[in-house]
DNA sequence: TTTTAGCACTCTGACATATTGAGTGCTAAC
DNA sequence: GTTAGCACTCAATATGTCAGAGTGCTAAAA
């Protein structure tokens, strides 16, 4: 689709990214010729850097400054080059061991704490924003166990589990003079007849019953049975942004911190990119939000069958140090995914 | 235990603090005589400020600067005003309805999330951040039921309710050739027999019983009984912080970031703000965090009888608009505690 | 005795101006 | 095709000036 660029202009391209992402300001040809050791002086570099803006891959701020790569420019660097684990991160091994440990199979499972705790410790390796997300409810999900408790006098509390190990949870105020030991013994007929049947038949079914009861016994069964899960988000080392040269305007961090706050649009991302599967970089103005424009997102989804369980993600700077968080994202991709299949019941489309 | 300051040296004191809070700038004396109509000339005002300033209530920039509020000068202001909610704050009636709706005891109960929305509205009506904490496991609590549930071919997911309205749940694989029946049969027998019981005393009764088990059985029991729920805290509108002209410095801001990200500190603190009760506020350096000393924090425990439940808090800067926060940290403290204690089992410390 | 007017003084912040240096683009030589 | 050299540009820094806000002090007024 792009043109492909020729040996030297290559390593031009690749030497000032690099070196934009090493020292965060623009580099110009010296820097170039020198830290980087290509064999041209710097005029020669000078005259592919000219070539290269023409093209679209660098910039110039002003006259007398050095190039800084655009989108494009990044986005040629990324797909052109090829990072490697090993050498990219030098405490890659502590990361796999932890790996070991916390997705050994006997350990207690919450895809939402393994998630977190994981990408807790990946944002503190790379240095940069990690997000972990599990979308709301899905009506992909199957019923697995319906439990009904009673919560002092008045009070139900109902618990639904499902296949993609969630658990709802709500806790409903019985109308005055209403019979608990009836719908308890609903509860537990649900349960019994719904299991591994999919939520949103269930909740199909559940409808037409419900036809025949009344009023007040229709409100608190919808109460029951209906819980929405919301998406869950977290977020880790957001903190890192204040620190970064490219957020020291005031209101571009402030953008970024919205973004984060508001969480709806980063939902949204994380939904678009489920289908595209494997490691996805969105880089700079790639992504639709106006406020991450100056930043890329680096994410994974987590899939079990088809099914979205969840995704992790990577937030930094358009300059981000991708030989690090590429290789790091493409071994988490495998890894909690091999977990996800090993682990969770799987789902087969039989019973839809 | 302070001193306490004639008429005149107070209006100048709570002019001089009322511009701080509203300009963000220091104010001199012409100010204070003009816009806050004091019956003084400006020489007189500069007198006074000048003692102001000698008993440690006020400062100064440099020379020809205008007088800042010091902690003690906030500290003094905060003590001896008398702030009302309805002039306060515009929105408050709106605050109450949203009460009135969100505190229906009909309505799902959740604290977590009861208090979040409420949090979140306020943080938006006061532009301020705003803090929900849920602290950990409590060993006061007692536990209401204890349900186990198969999932899948080997896990089993344990789900444990005690009277705070807490749900603990953790799924858990079972030994190869373990006994589900045998386990399930152990969790019906404690559900029974430790109903209304603390929860720390059933751990002590199962600590007793299972010396006599094996080292397999003993290993996937303390899984199913005995989970800790981490404490819970959740911020709303942090990313204001990167507006305000104080944290205009990026290391001044990253390190309140950095406490709002680490919690642990926060955590703390409001763990020793419990027992004081009611309205807290810690004005800049009185809290212990470092990186807090450039903020106030207004916080309330939320009790049932002497069980510390959870706490609600607002974060902004020193100059904060103490005549809003007040009135609506001290309505929320009222009414929360109010819900809490009409809507949850109330624990008496009889089956101590 | 308390309050106020007047005045000299101080310091910041805004603005204008010079200086430096990094880096470019172009041309001519290798 | 590559490189050295040179004139040129522009941001960043430093320097200097000036207006304005605000103080502290003193002496007069209430």
């Amino acid at each position: 689709m792009s043109e492909t660029l020729d040996e030297r202009s290559w390593s031009v391209l690749s030497a000032t990214v690099n070196g934009y992402i090493r020292m965060a300001v623009p580099v110009g040809s010296r820097v170039v010729n020198r830290l980087f050791g290509l064999s041209y002086s710097p005029a020669t570099i000078r005259n592919v850097m000219a070539d290269l803006e023409e093209e679209g891959y660098l910039t110039h701020p002003h006259t007398s400054a050095g190039r800084i790569p655009t989108a494009k420019g990044f986005r040629y660097f990324v797909d052109n080059s090829s990072f490697s684990m090993q050498e990219a991160l030098p405490e890659s091994a502590s990361l796999s061991s932890f790996l070991d440990v916390i997705l050994d199979e006997s350990s207690p499972l919450d895809l939402l704490e393994v998630l977190s705790s994981v990408m807790n410790l990946v944002a503190r390796m790379t240095n940069y924003t990690a997000i972990v997300l599990e979308p709301g409810t899905r009506n992909e999900e199957r019923l697995l166990s319906f439990e009904l408790i009673p919560v002092g006098e008045r009070h139900l509390l109902a618990i639904l589990v499902t296949d993609a190990g969630a658990v709802y949870k709500r806790t409903v105020l019985l109308p005055e003079g209403f019979r608990t030991k009836e719908i308890v013994f609903l509860g537990d007929a649900l349960n019994a007849s719904s299991r591994n049947v999919h939520l949103s038949k269930i909740r199909e079914k559940l409808f037409d019953e419900m036809e025949l009861l009344g009023e007040a016994y229709r409100e608190t069964l919808q109460q029951l049975f209906f819980h929405n899960r919301m998406p869950e988000m977290k977020l880790f080392r957001t903190s890192r942004f204040a620190e970064m040269p490219e957020f020291s305007d005031a209101s571009v961090l402030h953008a970024v911190m919205e973004v984060f706050e508001e969480k709806i649009a980063l939902l949204e991302i994380f939904e678009d990119l489920v289908r595209q599967g494997g490691v996805s970089v969105q880089i700079g103005s790639e992504n639709p939000i106006p406020g991450l424009k100056p930043c890329t997102l680096v994410s994974v989804p987590l899939l079990n069958g088809s099914v979205w369980l969840g995704s992790v993600g990577l937030v930094g700077p358009v300059r981000m140090q991708y030989d690090q968080v590429i290789p790091v994202m493409q071994y988490l991709s495998v890894r909690l995914n091999h977990w996800i299949q090993k682990t969770l019941p799987s789902q087969s489309p039989s019973t839809t």
